[in-house]
DNA sequence: CCCTGTCAAGTCACG
DNA sequence: CGTGACTTGACAGGG
């Protein structure tokens, strides 16, 4: 099991999402902007190293505008060495990786543009992982999409559109429930039929439901990871208080997350833990898993 | 220097 | 019908 956060340290001094504005696109304002993003990401890995947290979620925000027509500029080739670099690091450490594209990534969009960059978007984050020498455990997670109207007919779209898809990015791909149009239920048919592994949103999960106990979901959950997945991916995050319900924390609640562990014994798992003060609550959960090993499946790290 | 409207992209719920 | 929310705020112009 490992614990992670996603995307940026609020600690750290830096930021790895560093962009600017479409009309001030350069080439050389993307070299510049995509240097200083490696290298904060490579200082927020040293900073997860050094505190035990070995799962993390890498910002889609690495190379503005990467899937825009304007970016012609070919930082794979230019930054493939940074690339490697971080790679290695990750790979001698045992880190497990994720990235989540953003809300405009639809695979079951019924317009054949939204669909082309949703694909164009897909393309850039597979080539992050590639460059970063990662094998298929480091997954990109996306939602169902939108209903338009018929959902049986939006999961169809789906699954044909994502059997279209070339294996480099299908062997990456996992679905993730959402807070309000896809269940867990939806995730899993729509496994059936692609053999797409479905990550667990624990949080969505209690706000969008079928009325599925976690209990029960987490067998049927954990055979849709085969070994060249890794072990399943879980998200995690807690309620604001008094905010509306599906707003996330400012920091982690330790009663509900170690209900939660708890409720998740015997099943090894890594957890994205979305919370809004990041590497902090990922440093609670963490002492609260070293102070009392029965919550968890192995020791943190050690998958 | 700080404040704040706006930013590449889409969908849906809410008021 | 306009706005907020979404995995993640940051940029940049104006006061």
């Amino acid at each position: 099991m490992r614990i992670g956060y996603p995307c940026i340290n609020r600690s750290i001094g830096c930021t790895p999402s560093r962009t600017f504005r479409l009309p001030s696109y350069s080439d050389e304002r993307l070299r510049e902007t995509v240097k200083a993003n490696l290298a904060c990401l490579m200082k927020i890995l040293s900073y997860n190293v050094a505190h035990g947290i070995l799962f993390f979620r890498i910002t889609s925000d690495m190379v503005p505008f990467a899937s825009h027509p304007v970016c012609t500029f070919p930082w794979q080739k230019h930054f493939a060495d940074e690339f490697r670099t971080i790679g290695e690091f990750l790979r001698f450490h045992r880190f497990r990786i994720s990235m989540h594209p953003d809300q405009f990534v639809l695979l079951n969009a019924p317009d054949a543009g939204i669909l082309d960059r949703s694909i164009g978007d897909l393309i850039y984050q597979v080539q992050i992982l590639d460059l970063l020498g990662l094998d298929n455990s480091a997954k990109i997670q996306i939602h169902v999409g939108g209903v338009y109207g018929d959902k049986t007919s939006s999961m169809e779209r789906f699954i044909k559109n994502y059997e279209r898809l070339d294996d480099s990015i299908k062997g990456r791909l996992v679905i993730e429930n959402d807070e309000r149009l896809y269940t867990i239920s939806d995730c899993l048919v729509i496994h059936e039929r692609t053999r797409i592994p479905v990550l667990f949103d624990v949080f969505h999960h209690a706000i969008n439901n079928n009325g599925e106990q976690t209990v029960d979901l987490l067998a049927p959950l954990n055979n849709t990871w085969k070994r060249d997945d890794g072990i399943p991916m879980v998200d995690y995050s807690s309620q604001q208080p008094k905010k509306r319900a599906g707003s996330h924390a400012e920091c982690i609640d330790l009663k509900d997350f170690r209900t939660f562990l708890q409720s998740t014994v015997p099943f090894d798992i890594d957890i994205m833990l979305e919370i809004k003060d990041k590497e902090k609550s990922a440093l609670a959960a963490l002492t609260l898993v070293h102070d009392d090993p029965r919550l968890v499946t192995g020791n943190p790290g050690d998958t």
